[in-house]
RNA sequence: GGUCGGGUGGCCGAGUGGCUAGGCAGAGGUCUGCAAAACCUUUUACAGCGGUUCGAAUCCGCUCCCGACCUCCA
C-alpha cells in the first residue's frame, strides 16, 4: 500500500513528503537522556512520540535504525564551561563510582521506557564508549580551521563558521541578534567569541570522568557526542534527527555546525521536534520543581495527583495529543482520558465475540482509509484516536444487534483495530494479563446468572457488588453478561 | 529586552477559508428485576477590535493574555 507521509521539518517549518535517501532504509537518531537522575514524565514524552514515529515507519514497511542515546559523560552543570559536572556531582553525592550512577540511571530509563511499552532502539550508543570518535570530529573540525585550542581546551568559532553557513539555520535566528542577545556570562575568558562553545574541555584536579586527548586530559563538549554518534551509525547524512523542542536553540544547532564543519552536511533532512509536556501551564523540569516521575503517576503518590494511573492510559493519555502541541498535564484531563481507554479497550475485547450477517450496513475501508490519512499527515494521532471511537461505536453497536456486518467487514474492522492500536500507537491491554482470570469469571457469572434465573436477586447483587468492590465490574447484556476491571 | 510559538465550548484536545473532529462532563431517551455498560438524540466554541472575502476559528493588521528559547533541560 502507497502511503505519502508528510512530516513536519523545523528545517523548513513546514510539512514536507517524507523521502527517504535509501528506501526502504530509514536512519533515525533522537538524543537521549543524560543519566545523572531518574527521567521525568516530560522526558517519557518526547520518547512515547518518538516511539510513535518509529513504530508507524515501521507499519509503512521501511527498515528503519532507530538510535537513540545515552549521555553518560558528565556534562557541566552551570553555565559556561566550569564548575562540576552533573554526574560526578551525583557520585560525590551518594558516594559512588560515576559510572554506578550511569548504570543506575540507565538501567531505570531502559525499565521505564518498557513500562510504557515503547520499542527498544536499534542502537543505544553511549558518549563515554565513543571518546576516540569524538575526538577524530574535533581534529577534523580543527583542520577545517574552524575552531581554536586555548590552554587545553578547544572551541568552536561560530562567527568564523557563520561566514560560510547560516549557524541559525534551524532556529530561525540570525547571528546579530543572538550576538546582542547573549547574556554575558562567567567563565568566558578563553573564547573568542560570546557563541562559541566547547568541542573538548580540559578537566580540573578533581574531574572524575577524563579522558587523555591530543589537547589534555579532559572531556567532550556538551554537542558532540551526538554528531560523533549519528555520524558513526547514520552516515554523512540520514533521514530523521529528532528531540524535544527545548533542543532547537542550542543543542541542534551546535549538532548541525560539528556535522557541516567535518563533514560538510547538515547530517538530517528532517529534523522533527517534539513539544513540552506541561503543567499548570508551565513547561516541566527538574530546576522548576514540577516534575512528576513515572512511579508517582503510576501510584498516584504526588501532591498534585488525586489518583494513579496505568503505564498505558498515560501513554494513551499523550497520544491523544499530537506530538508538536504542548500537552497541559492535569487531574480532569488524566481522568477523562481514563475513562476513554478503557472505552476503547472493551469495545476491543468486544471484537472476537461479534456475529456476523450476509449483508452489511457498515463500510471498513473509509475509516481505514481516514486513519491512514491522519497517521500521514504528521503523525496526528490524537485524529487517528477519534477514528478508533467511530470504530468503537460500530463494535458495540454490532454487538447491540443494532448494526449488521458482514464477514468482509468484520475482518476489515478486526485488522483495523489491531493494526492500529496495538503495532502503531502501541497500546496494550492491560487487564487481560492473567490467563487464569476469563475462566474464574466465567464460573463466577454462571453462578450469579442461576440466581438470577431463580429470581434471587439478593445474591445476584451481592456478586455484582462484591466483585464491583475488587474491582470487576459486571454488565449484564441481551447476549449475556460481560464483565471489565474497573 | 530579543526571537519564536500559542490563546477553541464546563475540562482536555483536533482542525488553516464554506461541510458535526473526538474523549470526558451535562440533559433527555432506549435497554434492564434494579444497576452498570452500550446505543440514540441534544445544550455550551473559536481572546478582543478592525480589515480582506460571496463566505473566516482558519488569511492580514492592531490590542490584550500565556508559554518556550536566549543558561543544563525531552
Amino acid at each position: 500500500m502507497k502511503q505519502n507521509l508528510f512530516v513536519y521539518n523545523t528545517l523548513t517549518r513546514k510539512k514536507e513528503e517524507f523521502k527517504p535517501l535509501n528506501a526502504p532504509h530509514v536512519g533515525m537518531y533522537v538524543c537521549g537522556p543524560t543519566v545523572y537522575s531518574d527521567v521525568h514524565m516530560g522526558n517519557c514524552r518526547t520518547y512515547i512520540s518518538f516511539d510513535l514515529i518509529f513504530r508507524y515507519l515501521q507499519h509503512l514497511g521501511y527498515k528503519v535504525r532507530y538510535v537513540r542515546n545515552v549521555t553518560d559523560a558528565g556534562h557541566l552543570e552551570g553555565d559556561a564551561d566550569e564548575g562540576e559536572d552533573k554526574i560526578t556531582k551525583k557520585a560525590k553525592l551518594e558516594k559512588l563510582e560515576p559510572m554506578e550512577v550511569v548504570q543506575q540511571y540507565t538501567v531505570g530509563f531502559r525499565e521505564v521506557m518498557k513500562t510504557f511499552n515503547t520499542l527498544p532502539p536499534s542502537i543505544e550508543p553511549t558518549a563515554t564508549g565513543h571518546i576516540i570518535e569524538q575526538i577524530e570530529m574535533v581534529k577534523g573540525i580543527l583542520d577545517k580551521g574552524l575552531a581554536y585550542e586555548v590552554d587545553g581546551s578547544v572551541y568552536f568559532d561560530v562567527e568564523k563558521y557563520n561566514n560560510s553557513q547560516d549557524y541559525g539555520v534551524l532556529s530561525g535566528r540570525n547571528l546579530e541578534d543572538m550576538l546582542n542577545n547573549t547574556r554575558t556570562l562567567g567563565g568566558q575568558d578563553e573564547k573568542h567569541g560570546k557563541l562559541d562553545f566547547a568541542l573538548w574541555i580540559k578537566a580540573k584536579p578533581e574531574h572524575l570522568m577524563k579522558w587523555p586527548s591530543p589537547w589534555s586530559v579532559g572531556f567532550p563538549g556538551w554537542h558532540l557526542e551526538c554528531s560523533a554518534m549519528s555520524h558513526k551509525y547514520l552516515g554523512d547524512q540520514f533521514d530523521i534527527h529528532g528531540g524535544g523542542l527545548d533542543l532547537v536553540p542550542t543543542h541542534h544547532t551546535n549538532e548541525i555546525a560539528q556535522n557541516m564543519a567535518c563533514c560538510g552536511k547538515n547530517p538530517a533532512r528532517y529534523w522533527v521536534h517534539t513539544n513540552m509536556l506541561t503543567v499548570n501551564g508551565q513547561k516541566m523540569s527538574k530546576s522548576l520543581g514540577n516534575s512528576f516521575l513515572p512511579h508517582e503517576l503510576f501510584s498516584g503518590n504526588n501532591h498534585i495527583l488525586s489518583k494513579g494511573y496505568s503505564p498505558m492510559m498515560v501513554r494513551f493519555f499523550m497520544l491523544q495529543a499530537h506530538y508538536r502541541s504542548t500537552l497541559d498535564f492535569g487531574n480532569e484531563a488524566m481522568e477523562a482520558s481514563e475513562k476513554g481507554f478503557k472505552r476503547l479497550m472493551n469495545a476491543l475485547s468486544l471484537l472476537d465475540g461479534l456475529k456476523t450477517n450476509s449483508s452489511t450496513e457498515v463500510e471498513i475501508q473509509p475509516l481505514i482509509d481516514r486513519c491512514y490519512e491522519a497517521m500521514n499527515d504528521d503523525f496526528n494521532s490524537p485524529v487517528l484516536i477519534a477514528e478508533l471511537f467511530e470504530a468503537s461505536r460500530i463494535i458495540n453497536s454490532v454487538h447491540d444487534n443494532k448494526l449488521k456486518i458482514d464477514s468482509k467487514n468484520l475482518e476489515l474492522l478486526k485488522n483495523m483495530m489491531h493494526t492500529f492500536v496495538f503495532d502503531v500507537l502501541g497500546l496494550k491491554d492491560e487487564q487481560t494479563e492473567n490467563d487464569d482470570l476469563p475462566k474464574i469469571m466465567d464460573f463466577i457469572v454462571d453462578l450469579r446468572n442461576e440466581a438470577k434465573v431463580n429470581k434471587d436477586y439478593a445474591t445476584s447483587d451481592k456478586i455484582r457488588n462484591g466483585l464491583q468492590q475488587i474491582g470487576f465490574q459486571l454488565k449484564d447484556g441481551k447476549e449475556g453478561t460481560t464483565w471489565s476491571k474497573a
